[in-house]
DNA sequence: TCCAGGGGCGCG
DNA sequence: AAAGCGCGCCCCTGGA
């Protein structure tokens, strides 16, 4: 069954006529106030199902939503996949009221990868015009207070977010017959659907990870940057280690009034006290040999600490004992996560010390190994590189199998093969890879001829990169043109090679990232049957008492669990692991290992 | 005074 | 050691 949780009249009357889209006046003989919510009974097939359900507006603050989650809670009985212009405007408002739903459709995301898709380019519907529905961008949870203040008024406001003309059940018709009609590869719908659903799943798990906060212990964090940084300091001014290196560093460069946070000026300070260096990167100092090198490289890395996670992240992002993402699903190109401010994707692990379980509770940590490896042997159908990997580790399967030396070689060659790596150790191992693994080789280098052609690739299950854009087109033009210099068609080079690489990737990571959400998908599902019979407790409703995600890093995941439960829940992670597995690559052997530790703090889990 | 772009570095 | 892919965030710079 589909539950549109959709036609919403507008709670802002003067706003637009009060006409709802989906309005039947056989069920409906008369129109609804305005700021009633509507929730359209369908069929799996999109037809209708039954009377819709209303849900009135007004009362005090939040009177509503209790309502709503309250019809919601009802229709969850039934197992609907709810269907909603965009779950980043609906669900934490259910969290807030303490409902969790087991699956919804995700209008906004689906459409992006449908009307993207090479399996649905031939459709009427993939080809019209970008409109309103395009434009749609999720919405920031800075833009909805997690706590709202008391005397707010607390009416559910889709419309104010979302155009009223956007009619959820339209839209959703559009894309089911899109998803029946897509076709380019052997099971192209039914694998657009598993994309869909896997994509709206990671939605939940997105808005449910922000809900219940990856649990920080501001206290050892501002101990970390004590013992690196000194106490902190006034606004404005540096800490007291940071400015007794940049003494260090005038003085080493005999240059008093040196900025050290100035690339330029740090350069040049360099270049007057003889330092042979071209930027001021890392790997460029570490290589020479000058009293300033141990200064500065230490005043860097400190500086980054202080800037990126230092006192003011603390201030920005840690609330209650809790550091709550702000992910954006879908937000890179390859389908991976992106995040919209904290930086929860660029977590150092030196200040993951500060992820610390509740008492009584921990955190159990899984890092899918060699990941992007066995997706690529899975695409491929590699029979000998998913041999490699069965079981353990694939880089010293490569090795056993004698393909390559070391298990450096084997992690180098295969990372040069999946980025295009076409200098040093890459470039020496990529002849033997090829003749031990011609199958997963291949696949990656028609991905990137079919860029370098302009041309698009597409995912394990349907997502398809981007054309090149101008930069592409005008260099191309450019080199062929007859005025074209040697310069015009090396640059041209570049520009193709640099796209080739792109979707040589694009095929590994995107799909990479499919097993990602294939991974947590089922994941949560099977953490929440996990939930102890007395689940009401320590995390905020709905979890009370369940295991859930708190944290999820491309392929990587962190549960926050009640300490007893701890086994369950890494036995969960590599079932769900295997399953995710079964679901990309069907009976296709190839091995998805996750690597689980059981800890109090982050920190302990490597 | 504002903002785009570059340098640099954190993560996978 | 980085390289070859994908990101976000910080600061500074220089032009409008």
């Amino acid at each position: 069954m589909l539950a549109v949780l959709a036609a919403v009249t507008p709670a802002v009357p003067s706003f637009t006529p009060v006409t709802p889209a989906a309005a039947n006046p056989a069920t409906d003989p008369q129109t609804p106030p305005p700021g009633t919510l509507r929730v359209v009974l369908l069929s799996d097939d999109g037809t209708a199902a039954g009377p819709d359900v209303l849900v009135a507006p007004g009362g005090g603050p939040g009177d509503q939503d209790a309502r709503l989650a309250a019809v919601v809670r009802d229709l969850e009985a039934d197992r609907p996949r709810w269907v909603w212009h965009d779950t980043t405007r609906w669900y934490p408002r259910l969290l807030a009221a303490g409902v969790r739903v087991e699956r919804c459709h995700d209008l906004r995301l689906a459409r992006r990868i449908l009307r993207a898709s090479a399996w649905t380019a031939r459709s009427a519907w993939a080809a019209q015009e970008p409109g309103p529905w395009d434009a749609l961008e999720p919405l920031l949870p800075d833009a909805v207070p997690a706590t709202p203040a008391p005397d707010a008024l607390f009416d559910i406001d889709v419309p104010r977010d979302v155009p009223a003309e956007l009619d959820p059940v339209a839209e959703l018709r559009a894309q089911l017959d899109v998803l029946a009609t897509a076709s380019g590869e052997p099971g192209a719908s039914a694998r657009l659907r598993l994309l869909v659903a896997a994509e709206s799943a990671g939605a939940l798990v997105a808005a449910e990870i922000r809900h219940a906060g990856l649990p920080w212990d501001a206290a050892v964090h501002d101990a970390i940057l004590t013992d690196a940084l000194g106490p902190r300091p006034r606004l404005g001014v540096r800490p007291a280690r940071l400015e007794a290196l940049a003494v260090r560093i005038r003085d080493a460069l005999d240059a008093p009034d040196l900025n050290p946070d100035s690339a330029p000026h740090l350069l040049r300070a360099l270049g007057y006290a003889g330092v042979p260096v071209t930027s001021t990167r890392q790997w460029e100092l570490e290589s020479v040999d000058h009293p300033v090198v141990a200064p500065l490289l230490e005043y860097k890395k400190l500086y980054r600490l202080y800037t990126a996670n230092g006192w003011s992240w603390l201030d920005a992002w840690v609330h209650d004992g809790r550091f709550r993402p702000d992910y954006v699903v879908g937000g890179v190109v390859t389908g991976r996560w992106a995040t919209s401010g904290g930086g929860a994707l660029q977590l150092p692990h030196g200040v993951r010390r500060a992820v610390v379980a509740d008492p009584g509770w921990v955190l159990v940590v899984a890092d899918a190994a060699q990941l992007e490896p066995r997706v690529l042997a899975g695409l491929a159908h590699d029979e000998r590189m998913a041999r490699a990997g069965r079981g353990g580790d694939l880089y010293q399967g490569m090795v056993d199998a004698g393909a390559v030396a070391t298990r450096d070689e084997a992690k180098i060659g295969v990372l040069g093969a999946m980025y295009g790596g076409t200098t040093g150790q890459s470039a020496v191992l990529r002849p033997r890879l090829a003749a031990a693994y011609p199958d997963a080789v291949a696949l990656v280098d028609a991905a990137a001829r079919t860029g370098e052609a302009g041309d698009v690739v597409t995912t394990r299950l349907g997502r398809t990169s981007p054309r090149p854009g101008d930069e592409w087109q005008a260099s191309q033009s450019g080199a062929f043109d007859e005025s074209a210099t040697a310069a015009d068609e090396s640059r041209a080079r570049t520009t193709t090679r640099a796209w080739g690489r792109f979707t040589r990737n694009f095929v590994v990571q995107g799909t990479a990232a499919e097993w990602a959400l294939c991974w947590l998908a089922t994941l949560r599902g099977r953490l929440h049957a996990l939930a102890p019979a007395d689940a009401a407790g320590a995390a905020p409703a709905p979890f009370g008492r369940t295991p859930h995600l708190v944290y999820f890093l491309h392929d990587e995941v962190v549960v926050h669990a009640p300490a007893a439960l701890a086994d369950d829940v890494a036995a969960v992670l590599r079932e769900s692991a295997a399953e995710a597995g079964r679901l990309l690559f069907g009976a296709f052997g190839v091995d998805f290992p996750v690597t689980v530790a059981t800890v109090e703090s982050y920190a302990d889990a490597k």
